[in-house]
DNA sequence: GAAATACATCAAAAAAATTTGATATGGTTG
DNA sequence: CAACCATATCAAATTTTTTTGATGTATTTC
């Protein structure tokens, strides 16, 4: 069984690795195929592919196949989501609760 | 030596674990001290004193000591700042280059 | 001031993430 | 179609993260 939590840990799974980071500072000079990235990391093929395999699944980033190339660019739409969803982590609840802790 | 990439990497790991993400939900209720998180999360005394650790290094968390008593709270600023990092890490390079790759 | 409480820190153990090297798969090229 | 290329996947090794239990340090309480 996988939480809500679990669910959302995965988002940021692709921002708190600082070789992902480094991917996707490629990836935001646009479009990229894993044979580029590769060079530019210094990390072996299937390291590389291991580490695409969780920014997409973190929705940050999206793959599209062209003949036996992989290409991945950054999504729009999973950072738009990613963004939400961490404006909504931080936001005070809308229920002001009582706070009864450690009254002296 | 800790890279920027290790650098920003630190602000997201507060998002990238379930227990944290737990944690932060407490925490939008309002401030908690320790003692409350403990008997919130299942999770022994020194495990919790860890997490909370990393959220006040990512600067998500501030925590303020009163007493023998620590209380935590979300910081406005530290969540601010990991709103504007998480979208310059996501949005397009100002300089478009030439992707010159996987041509056939 | 002695005992108790709240929490941090440390080292060792356990668990999870990452890397490596080997192999598989599917597309391409001659 | 045979050799090749790009990438995914797997299992084992390595590294990092997390948990646990013990101990230390303030602070408070009696």
């Amino acid at each position: 069984m996988t939480t809500i939590y679990e669910e959302q840990a995965k988002v940021f799974k692709a921002f708190c690795d600082d070789k992902r980071l480094r991917i996707l500072e490629l990836l935001r000079g646009g479009e990229k195929c894993a044979c580029v990235l590769i060079e530019q990391m210094d990390m072996g093929q299937s390291a590389l592919s291991y580490h695409m395999k969780i920014l997409v699944e973190s929705g940050i980033v999206e793959s599209r196949q062209e003949g036996k190339w992989t290409h991945y660019k950054i999504s729009e739409k999973g950072s738009a989501y990613a963004q939400e969803l961490q404006k909504k982590l931080t936001t005070p609840d809308t229920v002001v609760e009582d706070n009864n802790c450690c009254k002296n």
